[in-house]
DNA sequence: GTGGGAATATAGACAGGTCTGTCTATGAAA
DNA sequence: TTTCATAGACAGACCTGTCTATATTCCCAC
């Protein structure tokens, strides 16, 4: 999930814009980011930025969409190449989540922290809440058990939710390792959640 | 915690900027609340904002810090009406939470809205941070066991944080069912950990 | 080959609004 | 008189969005 700025050069400008817009707006926020730096970091004219985002609320939204896909897809992707197998359990998550807390550019959740800051937006809260769907459905996946499995997939989510909100606290250069444990912990009790329910 | 914008009359100047200030970061946002509008509503001079908060800044620690002690007492009060004492178990935790993901003014956690919206400014994070640590040695409080207490009280504190933010998604009307019902879960399955590692 | 038009792009001036912070003038109470 | 307060003008920075002028490339017709 690196964005590589450098490599600009080959993009359409609309993708310039985006790409450079979602960094952007990760890293300092969006509304501290003003779409002069976005228009002088993605080397186009404002009458291009205009022309593919009538306005910053049409960028804001674009960035979200295509947070959420570049995010699932990383998250499925992710999950995937630490073993991740249909109904095979939730083992694959911790190292998946590992991967992103530690990666140097992590600040939370991107679909978090735009509730946050634009909260009195409907749209913004609209996406977010889909991202989170999503993400759930995906975890569903993870489970073993068809019963009751919504339920299940919805606590790991809010597990999920908060590691990912700790890890934001912890400083940016550490292994989160604190964070870490503590998602490890809720994900071990439950796995075994289903051992103690079954008869 | 319901803040009564009627009682400003008989607050001083500087209480009556700071929880008019609270009042407004945490419903609108920090940055889409400007100081003229806290100016305006709290009925003081901007000479007099000036002279208590020489800069912008200065009011969004001390809106942390007032944000801080409010909440903190309040958590403990909570917890203590629903039963709470010294390693009594985590219990109280839900119906307490309950309280405040129902309240009409709910969006989430300032903290974390805080550090989503300005988390370049690293005494905002700093503050936030020891917020979260306090929120942990509270919950430390209800754990029954001293052995790994601290790693279980960081374990509860992810899905407390978690369930802030789930609720946050929900819609603000709704009485948050989804998020109570996943947090019952990681609680009950937490409080069983001790079950399962006692011998 | 040349010229013209269309499509897309650039640089950036400009207007008007919002924001933070500085300051002046005045008023009220002790 | 001192202290603390009010109302609000003002400067400068930043912001979003509108618009002008210009440049480049491609395609087509002559």
């Amino acid at each position: 999930m690196t964005s590589n700025s450098a490599d600009l050069t080959e993009l359409s400008a609309q993708d310039r814009i985006l790409q450079t817009a979602h960094d952007l707006f990760y890293r300092d926020g969006i509304r501290a980011t003003g779409i002069d730096k976005i228009i002088a970091e993605s080397g186009v004219a404002k009458a291009t930025f205009y022309r593919y985002f009538p306005s910053k609320n049409d960028l804001i939204r674009a960035f979200l969409d295509y947070r959420h896909q570049r995010w699932m897809n990383w998250f499925e992707e992710a999950l995937a190449r630490h073993g991740a197998k249909p109904g095979g359990g939730l083992a694959p998550l911790l190292p998946a989540l590992a991967e992103w807390f530690q990666n140097p550019v992590y600040r939370g959740c991107a679909f978090i922290n735009s509730v946050s800051e634009l909260g009195t937006l409907a749209d913004v809260v609209e996406i977010s809440r889909n991202h989170k769907q999503d993400m759930t459905a995906v975890i569903a996946q993870l489970l073993p058990e068809p019963e009751q499995r919504e339920q299940l997939a919805i606590a790991v989510a809010i597990a999920v939710d908060g590691a990912i909100v700790k890890a934001q606290f912890e400083n940016q250069t550490s292994d989160k390792a604190e964070t870490l444990a503590g998602l490890a912990i809720l994900l071990k009790v439950l796995s075994a959640q289903k051992a103690m329910d079954s008869p």
